[in-house]
DNA sequence: CCTGAGAAATTGTCATACAAGTTGTTGACA
DNA sequence: TGTCAACAACTTGTATGACAATTTCTCAGG
C-alpha cells in the first residue's frame, strides 16, 4: 500500500454518532450479562424513550446487534438476546485412557470448531460454495445406500462447509485433524453393515446441517453441527463401554 | 421427505426480511471483490431504487455492514469499503495480504476454540489447574503495569485455561497457533504504552474469563471468552483502518 | 378447563422532512 | 494565471408519522 502520499494525517476524534452510542450500550448490557440469553429486549417504543433518540436510531443499534449475531428479532414478538449453547455437554467424569478416548477427544474439539464454522458458514457462503455444499451431501448420501458409511465424503462434506467460512484457518487446522480421523475405522462398519436407522439418523443430521446454512440460519446450523458431533461422540462412548 | 411429525418442532424457514436480502446481496458483493476496500459503495438514493426498497432498509443493511466491520460511513461522503474479503477471492494473488486481516483470521479461529474450552475449563478443573490459572492471571497482571502488555502472559493464561479442559487436543492446536500469535508485535506497542483505558479494559476482560471458569460458570465462561477475543478483533480491525 | 375471536403489543417497511458534513464548481480578486 | 472564499449539490444522520404483518395477551362463552 506505499502510494507515496504524505505521512497520516491525524484525524480528529470523527464524534461518535447516536447510532453508535446505543449500540454500545446495549452490546455492554448484553455481554455483562445484564440481559442474559433468551431474554427479551426493551420493545424499540421504550428503548426510543429511554435513550431520547427516534425509533430510526434504535432500529438501526438493534439491526448492528443482529448483525454481530447477538440478538434475534421476531416480528411481533420482541428482540432476544441469543443463546450461544442450547445443551450443556455431557458429565464425563472420567478420563478413559482407551484409544477410543483418543477419539472423543478429538470429536470434542471438532465440534469446537465446526460449530463455528457452521455459524459462520451460513452467515459469508457464496453461491459457488453452496454448490459445492450441495455436491458433498449429495455425495454422501449416494454413497451411504451402498455400503454402509463413507468416511470420505462425509469428510469433504465437512471441509465443503469449512471453506464457506471464507476463513482459510478454519481448512486448514481441519484438514490437520482430519488425518487422524479418517484411517482407523474398523469399528463403526463392523461388517460393513450399520442399522438402516442410524444411516437415516446420520442423513437428517446432515441435511439438518446443510439446509440451516443455506438458508443463512447461522443459530440454527450451529444446533445442527453440534448436535451431530455431539451424536457422534456418544455413539463413540456406546462402543467404548461395549 | 414428510418428515412433519418429529418430536423436536422443526422451525419453518422464517422468512427473509428486506434487510437480510439487501444486506447478503451487498456483503456478496463486497467479499466477492466486486467492490474493493477503498471503494465507495452507491448512496443510500441509489441503493434505495436499485432494490426497490425503502431507505429505512438500506440504512438497516449499512449499519449491519458496519457492524461487521466491512465498511465505513462518513457523513457527507458516502459509504466505503473498508476490508477485502478474507480469501474469497484469487489464493494468495497479492503479498498484500495484510500480517492483520491475517490475525483477525486467526483470532476468528482462536475464538471458536477458546469459547469452547473456556466451558469446559469450567466444567471439569482440578484445584491444581486452578491454582495455575491463578497464578497465570497474576503474571498477566503484573507485568502489564510496568510495559504495555505481555504477551508471553497472555499467551500462558490461555494455555492455562485450555489445559484446564483435560483434553490435550485443546492444548496441542492451541499451542500450535499460539507460534503464530506471539511473534509479531510492532503494532500494538508502538511505542511501548499503550492506554490505561486499554489495559484497564484488558484486565477486566481477563478477570471476567477467570473468574467464570473457577466459578464453575459455564455459559459466563463462553461469553466472557467470546466478548475477549471478539474484542481483539475488533482492535485489530480499527489498526487495520488507521 | 378449554377454545376462539378480538384487542393490544411489537417488529418490518415506507415516506417525508430537515440537520450536518463533504465535495466540486464558480467567480471574484490579486 | 493562480488562489481562495463562497456557494451549490450531494450524502449521511436523525426525527416523525403512518401502516402492514405477526405474535401475544385478554376475556367472554361454551
Amino acid at each position: 500500500m506505499q502510494n507515496g502520499a504524505e505521512p497520516e494525517m491525524q484525524m480528529p476524534p470523527k464524534r461518535k454518532t447516536l447510532v453508535v452510542e446505543v449500540l454500545d450500550s446495549l452490546r455492554a448490557q448484553i455481554t455483562s450479562g445484564q440481559y442474559k440469553p433468551g431474554d427479551r429486549l426493551p420493545s424499540e417504543a421504550r428503548l426510543t424513550e429511554e435513550y431520547g433518540v427516534s425509533r430510526t436510531v434504535v432500529r438501526e443499534a438493534v439491526a448492528a446487534l443482529r448483525a454481530d449475531g447477538l440478538v434475534d428479532p421476531q416480528r411481533g414478538a420482541g428482540v432476544f438476546v441469543i443463546e450461544p449453547a442450547p445443551a450443556a455437554v455431557a458429565p464425563f467424569s472420567d478420563v478413559d485412557t482407551d484409544r477410543l478416548s483418543s477419539m472423543i477427544e478429538l470429536l470434542e474439539l471438532r465440534a469446537a470448531i465446526e460449530v463455528e464454522a457452521a455459524a459462520l458458514a451460513a452467515q459469508r457462503r457464496s453461491p459457488a460454495q453452496e454448490e459445492k455444499i450441495i455436491g458433498a451431501l449429495r455425495a454422501v448420501n449416494d454413497g451411504a445406500e451402498d455400503s454402509g458409511i463413507n468416511h470420505e465424503a462425509d469428510f469433504n462434506l465437512h471441509m465443503a462447509i469449512a471453506e464457506a467460512t471464507n476463513n482459510p484457518r478454519f481448512v486448514e487446522v481441519l484438514r490437520m485433524l482430519g488425518a487422524q480421523m479418517i484411517p482407523r475405522h474398523g469399528l463403526t462398519s463392523n461388517g460393513g453393515a450399520v442399522s438402516a436407522d442410524y444411516l437415516a439418523l446420520l442423513k437428517q443430521e446432515h441435511e439438518r446441517i446443510v439446509n440451516a446454512v443455506l438458508d443463512g440460519d447461522e443459530t440454527a446450523a450451529r444446533a445442527a453441527m453440534r448436535q451431530h458431533l455431539k451424536g457422534s461422540q456418544t455413539r463413540y462412548r456406546r462402543l467404548l463401554r461395549g
